[in-house]
DNA sequence: CCTGGCATGTGAAATGGTGCACAAGCGTCT
DNA sequence: AGACGCTTGTGCACCATTTCACATGCCAGG
């Protein structure tokens, strides 16, 4: 018997595919807006950067079939991708430490847009606490586990130095967050049943520079950045 | 011909390899600043959330010998990694576009820390431009190949709307600049000279949105934490 | 000198992901 | 109705990466 009303998600996603259900998504809201009604493979393959069998595959994935000869109904594409990004139902974040980088974040559209409003704000230093940013009252790292119940978040955003993101991570683990977004530059540790995700903006950087050097000690002569 | 002392990085690093160099480069550094003058392929490891086998393979690409029954040098390590990832010299950014996030990666330490300096800031806002950010003051778009070419910029930030990332990064490529790194929520196109890189903020939670998702929706399932 | 213990370096298997190539199916036009 | 063109869905081969397992080699201690 197929999956009839409940959930059809019980085969796993591939994490490539999953990384790039967003990117989908974005595309196809574009398409939406534009009121386009159906696209190929190869058209959001174009939009999304990605091969166009890559695109049919991960459609296959998700279980969202589209019309041979004619291609993908955008709506409903879009429909199924929220689904599986998340019910469609909004989580809201917390974001623990407001920093510069903190702060940008506490701002930033595409999280609210993207359906993770900004819940709250938490810091360890007295002098910010009390603060208002982008409309919210910062409040003392002590009170983390009363935000997190108060407001249903799910997932926490480390936002600290260093030394003390492991201290960040944990205080969100305690308060209940499963799932936490880790921009300090050090390597933490959740346990098992906590979903963790690190962005390092210094490493990204130090990765275009492998690169650079590379080309710079072995490819002299084949690309020039002239023009 | 065999190069005896020069350069031997003829071989190519495996792109994954050098995603986590960063992450050694770190850990090792810490253990450098605690006087610790060994490390194992197992402690490094541990530092930076990776198998110990994957230490050593990685070592072997770097052509990083270590002392069998001993382990690998510290300071010697710090120096193989950092001249694989960039030869050790400073390579100054550019950032194009100075909202919330632009403003929050000017003032960002890590980057000097890291070797990459910020040399510029560029707006397309005539309101912005002539400000003072982070001690140096925002310039306009039309003056970014200039100011590429004053301080020798290699690589470019890409910090604005998602409506205006291509053409940042056109503008980027046409003033010499070879590597970029988008923040902008949208996929943009780079000639094949070009290397890019992509940070997608909203993206990231997604992810994390659709392990929450599933994991609600299938009892418990499996968990990977992401380094 | 010789032996024991430990850690490296690497061949090879396992894993995960990508892209080609093509059969199957849908809609349209005559 | 029938044929044709377009696009999906997927088996398969290829590639990159990870991990295991173990032989090799170095150092310390007696």
């Amino acid at each position: 018997m197929t999956n009839a009303a409940g959930s059809r998600q019980n085969e796993p996603i591939p994490d490539a595919t999953v990384a790039r259900l967003p990117v989908y998504l974005r595309g196809l809201v574009e398409l939406s807006d534009d009121d386009v009604a159906t696209v190929s493979s190869v058209g959001l393959a174009a939009r999304a950067g990605v091969n166009a069998a890559n695109v049919r595959k991960d459609m296959s994935y998700l279980h969202a079939h589209g019309t041979r000869g004619v291609g993908y109904d955008v709506d409903h594409l879009i429909g199924e991708i929220s689904v599986a990004l998340g019910g469609g139902v909004p989580s809201p974040v917390v974001i623990v430490g407001v920093g510069n980088l903190g702060r940008a974040l506490s701002r930033y559209d595409g999280f609210v847009a993207g359906g993770f409003p900004v819940a709250g704000l938490v810091d360890a230093d007295p002098t910010v606490v009390g603060r208002r940013i982008a409309g919210k009252v910062v409040r003392s790292v002590h009170e983390l586990a009363g935000l997190v119940d108060e407001t249903g978040c799910t997932i926490g955003i480390v936002a600290t130095p260093a030394a003390a993101a492991q201290g960040a991570v944990d205080r969100l683990v305690a308060s209940g967050v499963s799932s936490i977004l880790n921009f300090a530059p050090t390597v933490v540790t959740v346990p098992d049943r906590v979903d963790l995700r690190q962005v390092d903006l210094a490493t990204e950087l130090q990765i275009l520079g492998y690169h650079q050097h590379h080309r710079a000690t072995t490819g002299l002569g084949s690309d020039r950045a002239t023009g």
